[in-house]
DNA sequence: TCATGGCCTG
DNA sequence: CAGGCCATGA
């Protein structure tokens, strides 16, 4: 509702009415409201009501331009004021009646006292909550009247509320006019309608708000007699049917006493031609009409009267839920442990964009059809020709050459990185292109180091992206010639492979810097460390990987997580071992020695995709011997049925736990990675 | 009792 | 990959 909806929406209602009688007909109850007070007798009675109460009319808003705009309007058409001096006769007539009056009365005795007679639940509802208004809205207003000005607004606003007032008594007598039109006709007959012009008066007086369809239910219930069609109809018609009425009803009672048959008079059928069925739809209609536009008004002015001094409704603004807590929560004491930026991309449900949307509408390389026709394990005399039948060593793989059902999963990254450790993890010198590596690694030679990163990165990416297929076609066999790939791709695809490691980066106060630092947690890079590190040692004990990891402050939490790492590592190895040992097996091969595994074949990928996803590590040829001795085991264990014995892995454990080689001196190093992968 | 590994599950 | 649970061995 608008901010003067007392007297806006009155003003409304009339032009309403007017607009659909087509400008010749006027709401029958206006001209007490143009007024500016009543002519009816009812006057003192509803002045009073009004009055008793003054502070239910007073509003914070400026004086409503009701008045003026009403008169404007009234003064503009003279056709209607005649037509309203005539309803206004009818009314005072009315009100001369002892049914009309004693009705009206109880109406504005209702509202001094409350009901004398069992008010409908619903009204007794609604007055309840009007009397459980007045204390706030007194103490509001108080607050607010701090000027003569106010009060002189105040008064304005009441003697709106006694126009409204006048107006809500005067269509109730209309009402009542009808109602007693009706019983005229129809007395014997309708017993409910006494019961239902009491209704109709109870739940009119209370200003209820103006729900036509809950009206037209309601109306529905009450009498069985209503038509749906009727509730529906234009008020205009109705008026006109008002009058009509009048007319027919004077003539009636001037002249003989017509004929109770009708054509159409069915039904009760008692009363004049078309005037039974006739009038009791209008008096249906309007009465309904009369509640939904009282009940309108009234309600509106109540509640703009009622609003204004109750600004904070705590149901309105529930206390916001700082993402803060959350935070402090998930983050526990270490607040400092992400900036600003990360804080964002730890509110787990909250999608922050980020530099990887940018893959969105990427296309993927697709799946070499070869593939598919590479062996389970190659078999020990088609190896080589199988090895070089491959085209893409070192090959170059550009993204955009073959759209693939893969972009769309793809393309959506993951917005946010999770940490696993709950401690910082600075310092930890990940493969920044700013890193300068600090080891003096007496390797085997490496390629210049020029654009190294980038094209190790985009390689990286290249692999990432094709993560989800295991069949992905790429090479196998010598990540020596990673530098030839593909420059093109912009520094956002490369940013997005490094995906968490970039997330340290930008949360590292150490970030590009060389300086080593013992940290307490471990990091994405040490993780993948380890994993390379698998292709040397599948079991090593807590005492190496101290040795191995010594840029961590070791704890039990930090030797358990990292055996935890391996343990995992083994699983994962050792369930790729059974699967393919079983899948030979069914394949038909009969002897565990035609079985190899070489860097072609599909378990040394599966591997390979496990531990050396970005394939920039070159897998030493040891792990290959023991991997195919692993799968030689396991292929005759299977074969043997001793898959039987619950605990029939172990054996296989025992031997494949001493075959680990010593891991290279250069794991020792914290820049192990940059180096290793410098290669 | 602790450390370790395996298994299962999310 | 991590957590929980259990078994095992020192």
């Amino acid at each position: 509702m608008m901010p003067f909806p007392g007297a806006t929406i009155i003003s409304q209602l009339l032009k309403n009415n007017v607009t659909k009688n087509g400008g010749n007909e006027q709401f029958p109850g206006s001209g007490g409201l143009s007024s500016g007070g009543s002519e009816v007798h009812q006057e003192d009675a509803c002045s009073n009501s009004s009055r008793e109460s003054p502070q239910e009319c007073m509003s914070p808003f400026g004086r409503p331009p009701a008045l003026s705009q009403f008169d404007m309007e009234r003064l503009s058409d003279e056709h209607l004021r005649a037509k309203r001096a005539r309803v206004e006769n009818i009314i005072r007539g009315m009100s001369h009646s002892p049914s009309v009056t004693l009705r009206a009365g109880e109406g504005a005795e209702r509202e001094r006292e409350g009901a004398h007679q069992p008010p409908s639940p619903r009204e007794s509802y609604r007055e309840n909550k009007r009397k459980q208004k007045l204390p706030q809205q007194q103490q509001q207003s108080f607050q607010q009247l701090v000027s003569a000005r106010k009060e002189q607004k105040h008064e304005e606003r009441r003697q709106l509320k006694l126009q409204l007032e006048d107006m809500q008594k005067q269509l109730r007598q209309l009402q009542e006019k009808f109602y007693q039109i009706y019983d005229s006709t129809d007395s014997e007959n309708d017993e409910n309608d006494g019961n239902q012009s009491e209704d109709s008066l109870l739940s009119d007086g209370g200003g209820v708000r103006a729900d036509r369809d809950r009206q037209t239910l309601d109306s529905n219930a009450d009498n069985d007699r209503s038509d749906n069609e009727i509730s529906d109809l234009d008020p205009g018609r109705f008026l006109d049917r008002a009058r009509a009425l009048l007319r027919e009803q004077t003539m009636m009672e001037e002249g003989d006493k017509p004929k109770r048959d009708g054509p159409r008079g069915g039904g009760k059928g008692q009363g004049p031609p078309s005037m039974n069925t006739e009038g009791k739809q209008l008096a249906e209609t309007l009465k309904q009409e009369l509640n939904s536009a009282m009940s309108q008004v009234v309600d509106t002015v109540v509640k703009v009267f009622a609003k204004p001094p109750r600004p904070s409704v705590p149901q309105v603004f529930p206390p916001l839920q700082m993402p803060q807590d959350r935070f402090i929560s998930v983050n526990g004491d270490n607040p400092n442990f992400h900036t600003a930026n990360q804080r964002l991309q730890c509110f787990g449900d909250v999608i922050i964009p980020n530099p990887l949307d940018s893959f969105g509408g990427m296309q993927v390389p697709s799946i070499n059809d070869q593939t598919e026709a590479l062996p389970l394990v190659v078999r020990k005399n088609s190896a080589d020709h199988q090895s070089s039948s491959l085209p893409s060593h070192g090959g170059h793989h550009h993204p955009s050459l073959h759209p693939s059902p893969l972009s769309a999963t793809v393309g959506f990254s993951p917005p946010s990185f999770r940490h696993p450790f709950p401690l910082p993890l600075m310092g930890y010198p990940f493969q920044s292109p700013l890193g300068t590596p600090s080891g003096g690694y007496p390797g085997k030679d490496r390629s210049s180091p020029e654009s190294l990163d980038l094209s190790r990165e985009t390689t990286s990416l290249r692999t990432k992206m094709s993560s989800n297929h295991l069949n992905h076609h790429r090479s196998c066999s010598s990540p020596s010639h990673p530098g030839s790939a593909s420059e093109g791709l912009s520094l956002s695809l490369i940013k997005s492979e490094c995906g968490d490691l970039q997330d340290m980066s930008e949360i590292s106060p150490y970030s590009g810097s060389t300086s080593f630092q013992i940290q307490e947690g471990l990091s994405p890079n040490h993780l993948k460390k380890a994993k390379l590190m698998f292709f040397y040692a599948r079991y090593p004990s807590s005492n190496m990987l101290k040795m191995f990891f010594s840029d961590v402050k070791f704890n039990r939490c930090i030797t358990s997580q990292l055996i935890k790492w391996f343990s995992n590592f083994r699983e994962f190895y050792y369930i790729q071992m059974e699967k393919f040992a079983r899948q030979a097996i069914n394949d038909g091969v009969t002897g565990s020695e035609e079985m190899n595994v070489s860097r072609d074949c599909e378990l040394y990928r599966a591997l390979n995709m496990h531990y050396n996803k970005a394939n920039d590590f070159e897998v030493p040829d040891r792990f290959l011997e023991v991997a195919q001795i692993t799968l030689r085991e396991f292929f005759n264990a299977i074969v043997a049925g001793k898959d039987v014995d619950p605990s029939w892995k172990k054996a296989i454990y025992k031997v494949i736990c001493k075959l680990d080689s010593e891991v290279p001196e250069i794991f020792k190093s914290p820049n192990c990675l940059q180096e290793l992968l410098h290669e």
